[in-house]
DNA sequence: TGCGGCGGCGCC
DNA sequence: AAAGGGCGCCGCCGCA
């Protein structure tokens, strides 16, 4: 079966970042400049509007045989929308697209063709003219006209055919997707298709508040620092604020990255700041106190969320389409979320979300009513502006405590057996930790030993030690000085030693893995293997993952990290260094994507995911059966883990919220 | 004017 | 020896 190669170019009246892929190619305006195209290894085509539409690709559609692109739903959408309908082609089906950009971040490189070849070490030069020619002849110009530049369009047409030659080379030269993960890019394509509706008038509703808002918090900024300050946001505030703290207070805006000591105004210091200047005015004047609320009240509220979601929708039925990445997470195979980011949404929800819609709308005062700022408001009212149709619900759905299930279970110790029965009896799991450090009966376990137990739980797991343990605390309002930390850390390790063996036994099977390529070293339930370039693993699942271009060297294992973007003028691409915390991490949260995969080829009308979560869209009378059925199937586990216990926590909801 | 770096934010 | 990591978007600002 022979594979086409395709790569369009278009122009349109439609801003293509603002409105999205979706919006884009449903536009009036949107045509096709050129096809580049080839079939199998032969030589790249050229297709101009001004020619009749290439038989063997209108075959090609027709017969499903396999189309590969490089972010390939923009293609498709191309094709669907534009291509199709303009010159009477039959329509390809969703599942004849390949998209080698997924099939390049599943096997953990970065998704952007350019950026492959610089991943790869194929030069490191930043090419910068594609980009100028999509500004010159894709976009309108200031007069509102496109640009028919004979010269510019050739050299286009050139770029569009080497994007062509360069795609396939990479794709061809990488490990190919599995008949699994292809489908399971199909079964997204299907969810991005769907879309998730956005209550557009209370979008911009929230907009205009925003707006009020932050207008009136900039005076104010403005009237206290006497015109210094024109943005609370500005980098510049950081060193007002900064020349006007005591020496106390000063210590308190030092954070750490990298080792390196760094001045911040992060909501950690600002937290901690306001709290010292209750005390102490003479380490935090009133003045400065003033503005780091206003940065609060502005920073903390991104609003800026509610105008992507009014832009990105569906200008007809209000849907926000492809908004998920598949394989996005490179180096785990999660999902990941794009334009509108549809996984970090604050989970703070409003009481009573209707009650502040009908407000917003009829423009009435937000803060009297509520007590709290303007921009508390919006923010709990993100989650409630994505709604179902009418008629229909949302069924939510999450695992609980996916994660610490799944570390022991990987861990494939024998140790680990009396942790996985106590989740499979459905025990309260911090209590039992609680329990177990405390030398307490868990009957005798009060509120603030099950927070350290939590804590421990979800920091440890990792090969974290004290930083991780303090910096979790914090989420979780526990204050522990580091010795105190460190104690309960080694406590932990002493009572899991599953974990520690775990992390020992993974670390020694990659380096052999490094040290003998070609050989296979197992730990816990993975396999490491090194084939000279890449550090691959196998997870229980089958699916393949790797640690890129890995080297060993006296100080240990470095490999090239996908996720971090090269600078211009970088000469290597930026390298991670591979530490057991990090490798059981990747498995864990890989594994749990795994899962999710699992899950969804069995599981219609999916709207949204997040990591742990599915939100299905459904109508209301049968809600009760599709929640029923989807915890049938979110608790039992594939062929590959059935010993895992799992379990849900669920929920039917009129608007999304926490 | 557009781009990229930086320092923020949010969630799992 | 020690080590929290996985994401993407936003606004500001310096640079070319």
């Amino acid at each position: 079966m022979s594979i086409l190669w395709i790569d369009y170019e278009t122009r349109s009246r439609c801003d293509l970042p603002l409105s999205g892929a979706y919006n884009y190619a449903q536009h009036a305006s949107t045509d096709a400049l050129c096809i580049a195209y080839a079939f199998d290894d032969e030589e790249v085509q050229l297709w101009l509007p001004t020619d009749p539409f290439p038989y063997e690709v209108a075959e090609h559609f027709k017969a499903g045989h396999q189309i590969r692109a490089h972010n390939a739903a923009f293609d498709r959408l191309i094709t669907w929308y534009v291509v199709c309908p303009q010159y009477n082609v039959p329509e390809p089906a969703l599942e004849s697209w390949y998209c080698t950009a997924a099939q390049a971040r599943a096997n953990c490189f970065p998704g952007s063709l350019e950026d492959v070849g610089r991943f790869a070490g194929m030069g490191m030069k930043k090419d910068f003219r594609g980009g100028y020619l999509i500004r010159q002849l894709s976009i309108p110009n200031s007069e509102g006209k496109f640009s028919n530049d004979p010269e510019l369009l050739a050299e286009m047409y050139d770029y569009c055919k080497q994007d062509v030659r360069a795609m396939r080379a990479v794709s061809l030269a990488m490990r190919q997707l599995t008949d699994e993960e292809l489908s399971d890019y199909h079964l997204n394509e299907k969810v991005n298709d769907r879309g998730v509706l956005v209550d557009v008038p209370l979008a911009l509703a929230a907009k205009r508040y925003a707006d009020i808002e932050l207008k009136e918090v900039e005076t104010l900024v403005q009237d206290i620092t006497d015109g210094a300050i024109t943005s609370v946001r500005s980098p510049k505030m950081r060193k007002w604020v900064q020349a006007r703290l005591g020496p106390e207070a000063l210590k308190l805006m030092t954070v750490y990255i990298g080792g390196e000591a760094k001045q911040s105004v992060d909501k950690t210091v600002r937290t901690n700041l306001l709290a010292m200047a209750e005390e102490y005015p003479d380490e935090v004047p009133y003045s400065v106190a003033d503005v780091l609320q206003c940065a609060t009240d502005i920073w903390a509220s991104s609003v800026a969320k509610f105008t992507r979601m009014a832009n990105l929708a569906d200008v007809e039925d209000h849907r926000v389409r492809g908004a998920f990445m598949f394989n996005g997470g490179g180096a785990t195979g999660r999902l990941s979320s794009i334009g509108l980011q549809l996984q970090n949404m604050a989970r703070k929800t409003a009481d009573d979300p209707v009650a502040v819609r009908e407000a917003m709308l009829s423009n009435l005062p937000l803060v009297p009513a509520h007590g709290i700022s303007v921009s508390e408001v919006l923010k709990g009212m993100l989650r409630p502006a994505l709604i179902p149709a009418e008629g229909n619900v949302f069924v939510v759905l999450d695992w609980a405590s996916i994660e610490a299930r799944l570390n022991p279970w990987l861990s494939n110790s024998p140790l680990a057996a009396e942790l996985l029965e106590a989740f499979a009896a459905g025990k309260d799991i911090y209590v039992r930790e609680a329990s177990k450090m405390f030398f307490t009966a868990e009957s005798e376990i009060n509120k603030g030993q099950r927070q350290v137990g939590k804590v421990s739980i979800l920091a440890c797991g990792y090969g974290g030690g004290v930083k991780a343990f303090s910096a979790m605390g914090r989420l979780y309002g526990l204050v522990m000085d580091d010795t105190q930390s460190q104690i309960t850390v080694n406590t932990w390790r002493r009572l899991n030693q599953w974990a520690v063996q775990y992390w020992y036994e993974i670390e020694e099977a990659y380096t052999r893995a490094m040290r003998n390529p070609g050989y296979e070293f197992t730990a816990g339930r993975v396999t490491y293997l090194y084939d000279g370039v890449h550090l691959w693993y196998m997870l229980p699942s089958r699916r393949a993952l790797c640690y890129p271009f890995a080297k060993l060297d006296d100080d240990g294992i470095t490999y090239a990290k996908a996720a971090w973007k090269a600078k211009s003028d970088d000469k290597e691409w930026p390298r991670a260094r591979l530490w057991h915390g990090i490798a059981v991490e990747n498995i864990c949260q890989a594994a749990a994507n795994d899962l999710l995969r699992n899950a969804l080829r069995q599981i219609d009308n999916v709207v949204l995911t997040a990591h742990d979560e599915i939100v299905i869209e459904c109508k209301e009378k049968e809600a009760e059966k599709v929640l029923h059925r989807t915890n049938q199937i979110m608790c039992t586990p594939p062929p590959w883990c059935s010993d895992l216990p799992l379990a849900t926590e669920s929920k039917i909801m009129s608007r999304y919220g926490k």
